[in-house]
RNA sequence: GGCGGGGUGGGUGAGUGGUUAAAACCACCGGGCUGUAAACUCGGCGCCCUGAAGGGCUACGCAGGUUCGAAUCCUGCCCCCGCCA
């Protein structure tokens, strides 16, 4: 508390405030607070619904950082209580309770995760439980009191879906509410989020005000600090981990390093702003360059995938990563990291070949596809190829140990020998 | 409490007694092309019977019923939406 943040100078400020940033508010407010050398909490929630944590908090992390680096406090909020109401933001269907120990587990994940970015030294942690297992009904109805419903249906996902007729649960209408009190519950000056977040963050700052609180850089109420939103594998909606188009800051590297390659080129600029440190004159000498086509996009794309898994993994483990890329998919080489080693039954593997039926309910018994109607399809398609050879209805397979089996673009097997005892193998394919 | 509308595959949404495993679109999967980009193109997309042919089993909110035959008709129940009170 009684330490001070270093104040940015002028170049570092500009940086803080322009780069990977959607809005401020009130902008001159904090950055006036950041001159001050003021140190500032800084607040940021998450649901613990799912241990997964995507690129697009990333964003918001690497936001957190520099100014941790500058001395100030992060406050992490687990919405341990929120997470039995279920956040309405997005494709919204209510969302199932959770229990303690999942909630529990979820949470060991996600800030593990965080730590990857964040200075765990500067940070603190509280639960949404802290407060609100104490709250009383009375406090209840009178937090809810201070609002009105039209000012609840500002907020654009219930608008649009009390317009679409769609179902609103009263529950759901008190979420805002009980974010906006944990601003209240950790004296926030700042709270960070994704612009979809800017209602709920605006009624933090509301209601810290009607409470009287003096939190904020300038004692008004916390400001509202807010990124831009990630677009996810698609090109077209918000990296989500319930969309499934995302990247995991967990991910593996050399998936990491797939995934980023399959971004779309018009993404591109936008990875490269919001998840790394390459200076704004570099970007804009790569946005021309893409424009004039007179570098192959593929090459700014490795780069990209290469600073991010060096700062999510290591300079080694990108080196790794892209080495295994270029062999498999320039040279159409097998990447010995990726592969899945599984078996098959003795007698198989005395007769040393099969006709290729087989393979459909061995693809299902390794889990590789769901069923083995999926099995039949992809065989009949061609996705499958063993010893780089295309497997057709009729060819006689040879499925002996050692053998490499391919299976679409990128999952890849090896049959290996049954061992004596049986800790067989099986790595983990991909999450998603 | 009254009146009306509606619940179909991951999503949107057609279908109102057999020709419907269920249109179309999206998403997704695979082949081709390529840079695991985009665009394009071809194909697939309930489960099971070794492929095809053919067949079986599940499936249109839930439970029963009518019928040779139901997602489609009837009854009860559950849920959602709107208007009025």
């Amino acid at each position: 508390m009684a330490s001070r943040a270093r104040i940015p100078d002028d170049e570092t400020l500009r940086r803080i405030t322009t780069r990977a940033v959607a809005e401020i508010v009130p902008h001159q407010e904090f950055e006036d607070a950041l001159r001050s050398g003021r140190t500032l909490r800084l607040k940021m929630g998450f649901d613990p619904t799912k241990p997964v944590i995507t690129l697009g908090w990333a964003v918001g992390l690497r936001k957190l950082r520099q100014l941790q680096d500058l001395g100030h406090t992060v406050v992490v909020i687990i919405g341990d209580w929120t997470a039995r109401i279920g956040d309405p933001s997005g494709a919204s269907q209510t969302r199932p309770m959770l229990t303690a120990e999942e909630v529990q587990a979820n949470s060991e994940a996600i800030l593990r995760q965080f730590y990857k970015v964040l200075d765990e030294s500067r940070t603190e942690i509280r639960r949404q439980s802290e407060w609100f297992d104490g709250f009383s009904l009375t406090d209840v109805v009178r937090l809810a009191a201070r609002f009105t419903v039209a000012q609840v249906l500002q907020r654009d996902d219930f608008a649009q879906r009390y317009a679409g007729h769609k179902p609103i649960g009263l529950h759901e209408l008190l979420y805002p509410l009980l974010q906006a009190y944990d601003s209240v519950a950790v004296e926030a000056d700042v709270e960070f989020g994704g612009t979809d977040q800017k209602f709920n963050n605006l009624m933090g700052r509301e209601l810290q005000r009607m409470l009287g609180q003096r939190a904020g850089p300038a004692g008004d109420g916390q400001a509202v600090f807010l990124v831009p939103l990630l677009v996810g594998l698609d090109g077209q909606q918000k990296m989500s981990q319930s969309l499934g188009n995302y990247i995991a800051i967990d991910d593996p590297p050399h998936e990491m390093y797939g995934k980023l390659m399959s971004i779309p080129d018009a993404l591109m600029i936008d990875y490269f702003e919001l998840l790394t440190d390459v200076p704004d004159e570099e970007l804009a000498y790569i946005r021309r360059s893409l424009e004039e086509r007179t570098v192959n996009p593929m090459e700014h794309k490795m780069r990209l995938a290469r600073e991010i898994v060096t700062q999510f993994h290591s300079r080694e483990a990108a080196r790794e990563a892209e080495e295994g890329f270029v062999r498999t998919f320039r040279k159409r080489e097998t990447p010995e990291e990726t592969v899945r080693e599984v078996m098959i039954p003795p007698a198989l593997m005395e007769a040393g070949e099969a006709m290729p039926d087989v393979l459909p309910n061995l693809l299902k018994t390794w889990g590789v596809v769901p069923s083995v109607s999926e099995g039949r399809r992809l065989l009949r398609q061609g996705a499958v190829e063993i010893n780089g050879e295309k497997v057709g209805a009729k060819t006689l397979v040879k499925l002996r140990s050692g053998a490499t089996i391919r299976v679409g673009k990128h999952r890849f097997l090896r049959i290996v020998d049954l061992p004596a005892g049986r800790h067989g193998a099986d790595k983990q394919p991909r999450s998603q």
